[in-house]
DNA sequence: TATATTGGTGTATAATTATGCTATGAGAGA
DNA sequence: TCTCTCATAGCATAATTATACACCAATATA
């Protein structure tokens, strides 16, 4: 049976959706088996028509998956991680208060950052010119908030203050 | 300054959900811009233990993303998907009603699947032992439909009734 | 101390995926 | 019919990613 594009990468889809597909050849060899003549070339380009992407299992072994599946992060996550990354040059906390410093006069961006987040454990922030006070509801609470926004920011440093 | 695989790992994520990175070698040339020498190798490992993914943008180029940022379409969807795949035989349409052909007795499978999955422009189901009617609000509903079922079943014939 | 053991990494290379080029076949128009 | 164009796909190969193996440093063990 001769079959066109469009029904070659329907079945592709169907493939990949039903079964633990990683790679190919993998997808040649069945495509094969059910009478479709296929080369690898044209499965590359298959999957980059179809939109299909490479993601891992629990194993951290690959799969493919559509991507019409894959959904991406909450911007305002996504934005906030982007901020720390760039302006935030330290993390301390103190009793139930996170103190983040900032290069002067970028504190103010960082804080409206982190109030559009709405991060849990986090009750209100007061920014300055080049410093941020974040008001946790305890101490526990608070060295929750500084580890995450230390990894976050992507800081090498330690963040306890001793 | 000597970093370890910890800090490492952790700058890679936030260059990753950062910037549009496409290759464990650009990534390698970002870091040793940093002033962290790492080799393909390392960074291949590394992803791994991440669990970072290779997703496809708008114009199908690849770039990676953190795999916490990928989730899996619904279930109900996906089974019936693989139901469809399996015991479906023909889709046809008449007036408002599609008719499936099942193998004998698969028929209930199929139309609990179709029940569960609560689609748009389907109004009800009766399944016989190799036949299911499905009932939509009109004919061009029920075009919809059927093109959908048969999209979804992977078959390559055509399923307008003639 | 001397000897394993283990985790982490680089090197070289295997495996996988992408792509430049070419060929083929299906329509469009002369 | 002849030629042109376009979409599709194969082949060969480039580019990318994964891995077998070996080495080193740190830690445990006798």
């Amino acid at each position: 049976m001769k079959i066109g594009k469009q029904e070659r990468q329907k079945l592709i889809i169907n493939f990949i959706s039903e079964s633990k597909i990683s790679s190919q050849q993998q997808l040649a060899t069945l495509l094969h088996s059910r009478g479709i003549p296929v080369t690898q070339s044209t499965l590359s380009r298959d999957l980059e028509e179809i939109g299909v992407a490479k993601v891992r299992d629990q194993n951290g072994d690959p799969i493919y998956t559509v991507s019409s599946t894959v959904v991406s992060i909450s911007p305002p996550e996504e934005a906030l991680r982007k901020v720390l990354r760039e302006w935030v040059a330290k993390v301390e906390y103190a009793g139930n208060i996170v103190v983040l410093h900032t290069p002067p006069g970028c504190a103010h961006v960082v804080a409206a950052a982190l109030d559009r987040a709405q991060l849990e454990d986090i009750l209100g922030t007061v920014a300055g010119d080049d410093t941020i006070f974040i008001v946790s509801k305890n101490e526990k609470a608070a060295g929750t908030v500084a580890g995450r926004l230390n990894d976050a920011s992507g800081l090498i440093v330690k963040y306890k203050s001793e």
